[in-house]
RNA sequence: GCGUUCGUAGCUCAGCUGGAUAGAGCGACGGACUUCGAAUCCGUAGGCCGCAGGUUCGAGUCCUGCCGGACGCACCA
């Protein structure tokens, strides 16, 4: 079914072209895009507004006298009512044009609609294959607070894209090789005795971590140690079988580590790449360019691409020892993931820091010639910094992700407790953990993702306000009351669902908000930004919060009113599930 | 210095391609539990939208300059 802005959009169009061709205006073109869609800021005001501003000039009339003008004709078109959709009446207030919808058509479509899980995705996105990276960890230490938010961008992006159509694969690189994983690897040489993870009683990507901070304490006691560290890169580039050896064991923690996390922040791939294959492909594509005039040989013997035409400046493609480095590494995986899965999108989810790389391997890859190269996207996310100020590693300011999932899930649990929900819950452990999970991930999508965000451990805490607990909370409490009524409470069995029980003013706003979900992800898939989503997930939870307070949903004198209300909250429920989901926000029945 | 980006209520943030009186949450203050779970709800206070120009019928939104913050400007990743 036809969206039902879009279907209006279509009225209005048409409506405005009659006008035209009245005034003889020939060369007057309109698309639905020319069109401007808002919701009115009063309810009394109608469900959409169209501003007639624009088309003054053309017309030689006022904004005010085109919105009546419409208005009446759609007047004379009133049996037209009957063919939409979407009926309505058009009303002018001055210079916009607002639409009433219909209500009981409304909320029939919504009630008959909104029980279907799968309500709310869209075709936009069909037939599109994108390809969404993310988090591409170093395998020298654990998840930090900024993984974090990575992980949950690029997790409920591929949710979203995939609600709006999309068939979507998420990839994440490994970065498992390199000069960081040697130092931990010369620390551990260093002072780890032989011991694993279970003899200190780590998890083993903190075991790895440790040792990668004692390269600090290794540095001082040896001034040698970075060129060490160098050496052993060398040695693992010559596929020194030792080494290799030791890389082998240590990085299997690391990653084994990494992978728990995943699983408890509920976040998965569908491929895994790993730097130590991918980080020699490219070469020959940089080497081709060359030859093909596309890049020069510097003096100094590297491989050089000049973008200053850009403003970009010059940048370095390969070594002048035919080594690789990063951005070869990316030029190779893009091309090999393009071959081997051709995407119409890839997305790199990765912090704003690196813009400038990806600015600059885009470029390459279109000089390459790869007409796909202007599909590429990075999904530019900004960092996540402290009260205290910005997160670092030598000052010990870094907050482990681990550490902080369990912080949070210890905090639910107490909060369980106190509020004296333990029997009510179940299983307090898990419960806890999802409300954890709630918090953080709501908290950390409810920010525009371009934007450097603050992490308030105190206020991610907080059950009440615009958090992911908040919303849990109403899902919760639409489903005790789906509960109370399967176990016989009330009289929502006696009666049937009607319509126009649920057209008053005080069931409007709830309905039309609950109608705009399609819409809304759409609009998150479009963006690339699930905080659109957020938003409108607290708007839900909001308004239902409101509503239910005023409407007693299982017993009413009229038992068909009871049923209605019923139904509404059963599309409450839909919408509120459909949306935690894609925020990677556990969904709880009872909490 | 150059580039990118951000600057909206005491704090954290919304505000879509310019459009109707700039909105939430937290915090503050005042109310609401014999009634489907008060982790809730209702109300009040609080803003020259960084500053100054410009474009427009109309600017928080676009352009220019300035101020302030963040990030980048490696043969690191």
């Amino acid at each position: 079914m036809e969206h039902y802005i879009d279907q209006w959009k279509t009225i209005i169009a048409a409506h405005l072209r009659t006008i035209a061709d009245k005034k003889g205006i020939v060369d007057f073109s309109l698309t639905l895009n020319d069109i401007i869609a808002e919701k009115p800021p009063k309810p009394e005001l109608g469900d959409i507004g169209f501003p007639m501003f624009a088309f003054a000039k053309q017309f030689r009339l006022s904004p005010a006298q085109i919105a009546s003008e419409v208005a009446q004709s759609e007047q004379l078109l009133k049996d037209e009512n009957e063919k939409r959709d979407w009926p309505g009446n058009l009303k002018a207030v001055g210079p916009y044009l607002n639409v009433y919808l219909e209500r009981t058509r409304a909320v029939t479509f919504l009630l008959s609609n909104a029980a279907n899980p799968d309500w709310g995705s869209s075709a936009v996105f069909s037939g599109r294959k994108v390809m969404i990276e993310f988090s591409c960890p170093n395998t020298n230490k654990p998840l930090h607070l900024g993984h974090l938010r990575n992980n949950v961008l690029g997790e409920s992006l591929s949710r979203i894209m995939k609600a709006a159509g999309a068939e979507v694969k998420k990839v994440n690189l490994i970065n498992d090789r390199g000069v960081h994983i040697c130092k931990s690897m010369l620390a551990y040489l260093a002072y780890g005795e032989g011991r694993t993870p279970e003899d200190e009683g780590l998890k083993s990507d903190h075991f790895v971590g440790k040792y990668y901070v004692l390269f600090n304490k290794l540095k001082e006691e040896d001034p040698q140690a970075e060129q060490k560290a160098q050496e052993l890169l060398q040695k693992w580039e010559a596929g020194d079988p030792e080494v290799i050896a030791l890389w082998k064991k240590m990085n299997d923690w690391a990653v084994d580590g990494i992978m728990e996390t995943y699983r408890r922040q509920q976040v998965s791939f569908d491929e895994y790449h790993f730097e130590h294959e991918t980080y020699k492909l490219g070469k020959k594509e940089v080497l081709e360019g060359l030859e093909r005039g596309v890049f020069y040989r510097g003096e100094d013997g590297a491989i050089w691409i000049d973008l200053e035409d850009l403003g970009l400046g010059k940048k370095v493609l390969l070594r002048k020892d035919g080594t690789s480095i990063y951005i070869t590494q990316d030029i190779g995986t893009a091309i090999m993931r393009h071959e081997s899965w051709p995407f119409d999108q890839l997305i790199y989810v990765v912090a704003s820091e690196q813009q400038y790389h990806f600015k600059v391997l885009f470029e390459v890859l279109k000089r390459l010639g790869y007409d796909w190269a202007s599909s590429l996207y990075h999904l530019s996310y900004g960092l996540v910094n402290l009260p205290t100020g910005r997160m670092k590693t030598r000052e010990g300011t870094v907050v482990d992700a681990d550490d902080l999932i369990d912080e949070l899930a210890r905090l639910a649990a107490v909060e369980i407790a106190e509020k004296g929900r333990a029997d009510a819950v179940g299983d307090i452990q898990s419960v806890a953990g999802q409300i954890a999970l709630g918090a953080l991930h709501y908290y950390l999508l409810q920010i525009s993702p371009a934007k450097d965000m603050l992490y308030n451990p105190e206020q991610s805490l907080s059950f009440t306000g615009d958090t992911g607990p908040y919303i849990q909370y109403m899902g919760a409490r639409a489903s005790s009351i789906l509960r109370k009524h399967d176990q016989g409470e009330g009289n929502a069995a006696q009666g049937i669902p009607k319509a126009n029980l649920l057209s008053s003013d005080a069931d409007w706003p709830l309905v039309r908000t609950l109608m705009e979900l399609p819409s809304i992800i759409e609009e998150s898939a479009k963006g690339k930004d699930p905080s659109i989503l957020a938003g409108y997930a607290h708007a839900v939870a909001s308004e239902f919060s409101a509503w239910y307070r005023d409407n007693p949903v299982l017993i009413n004198e009229d038992p068909n009113l009871s049923a209605s209300r019923l139904a509404l909250v059963r599309a409450v429920k839909s919408v509120l599930m459909r949306a935690s989901e894609l925020l990677c926000v556990p969904f709880l029945e009872a909490m």
